[in-house]
DNA sequence: ATTGACACCGTACCATGGTACGGAGTTTAG
DNA sequence: CTAAACTCCGTACCATGGTACGGTGTCAAT
């Protein structure tokens, strides 16, 4: 069977073709084969791969969480434990994000149960308490920090990573950093262990920061060890 | 009690200067009086208000519905029960988000149980299993219809949207349109009573998109009637 | 008087996930 | 053969919520 066009690629799969094109950029989907004119010509592989990525997306990996996981799919040498830490890992985001909308669900019943549904503004319960803020905050990912705290003090962090073995373990535990509220960079390097973080020090202890890397396994060193 | 400077502001409200006049560009905060040299000076009242903001936004609001918010707690005109319209749709985003998240949580589950956590990528159940896509599909914020189906033809409905006394009820209306799947643009205008919808016919019919306005009260007439 | 901190402005940039557009060339169906 | 439909490409734009930068002007403390 010989391969389809870009358009068909598209409706075959339910997207735009543009997005195609954007999957093409963003590293996604593989520079196809052109043998007429320029043409892109699709095999059936890469149908998949589309497919692929929009399950995935439904699941709530983001477009770059997908990269690595169809990095890792296609990598024989890799192995199927990765795939499970990033599993776990979007678990754990998804989780956050229930938790901190059912805080929000919480307050905002609250609010509407107090109102008596009509009346000037100026009298508005709602409003007012919002004002007030005589609401529970809600709490970021992590426990509760004072997020967005002006201007800051950031100071670099660089540490020893042991236990990865692919760039792949280094993408995960750089995401894991990410994660770390008062992180504002982080990079891991996968041949020299090493990772470096600009982070808050009030907001994000150099602790915070080897507990986030460690929670997956990978074992933390400082520099002088 | 004089004002303070923007720097002050930023560092009593805990955000950013560049915050502020963000705000400020998007019509969130008032243009402040600049007594001496250009300075903005700002009242007590507007650190109130940049708190306000923080703390709507806390629970779910976002900065457009949070200019809503503040337009209607300064009109003296305006009406409690409007506050109230915009809280329970409000409430119902983050439900309608809390759901997809636990129809995400489920899926990552299920397959987290099923991996057995080690072997090759080839035989990873967890990477089939998102490519044959054996997981229920998750939902959408309205029941589920297919999303982002390729090429559509779309289309613009215009009806009548009766029972709407302020440009804020308009407002409203727009976001609700919006909300529905298969809407690309709408807009709805006050004095006209108009509403202007672009949506494709296949994933939004007509009915969908008098039911989405009626639920808040307004009534729908056709433009015909 | 000097110097560091603060303020001004416009604009560009970050991530996220795409969509849209314009102008050109190509393929395919009638 | 012609015209519609498709494809190419680069770039710009949408929403969301900010942050950063560069160049210049001003205020306050020493």
């Amino acid at each position: 069977m010989t391969g389809c066009s870009i358009g068909r690629a598209a409706r075959a799969t339910g997207v735009n073709v543009e997005t195609i094109r954007f999957y093409e950029r963003r590293g996604l989907v593989p520079q196809p084969p052109r043998p007429t004119q320029g043409y892109r010509e699709y095999g059936a592989e890469t149908i998949e791969r589309i497919r692929f990525i929009r399950h995935a997306q439904q699941i709530g990996f983001s477009l770059n969480d997908i990269r690595e996981l169809l990095a890792l799919r296609t990598d024989p040498g890799s192995d199927c434990s990765e795939v499970r830490l990033r599993a776990v890992a979007k678990l754990g985001d998804v989780n956050a994000k229930i938790c901190r909308l059912q805080q929000m669900r919480a307050a905002l019943e609250t609010l509407i149960a107090a109102c008596p549904g009509q009346g000037a503004v100026g009298s508005c319960s709602i409003l007012n308490e919002i004002a007030r803020q005589n609401l529970r905050p809600v709490g970021s990912i992590h426990p509760a920090k004072p997020t967005a705290k002006g201007p800051v003090a950031m100071i670099t962090t660089e540490f020893i990573v042991d236990g990865m073995h692919c760039g792949g373990c280094a993408k995960t535990a750089t995401a894991l950093l990410r994660q770390v509220p008062g992180v504002r960079k982080a990079e891991v390097t996968y041949p020299e262990k090493r990772a470096r973080v600009l982070h808050d020090p009030d907001q994000a202890s150099a602790a915070d920061l080897h507990a986030a890397v460690g929670q997956t396994g990978y074992v933390v060193r400082d520099l002088g060890a």
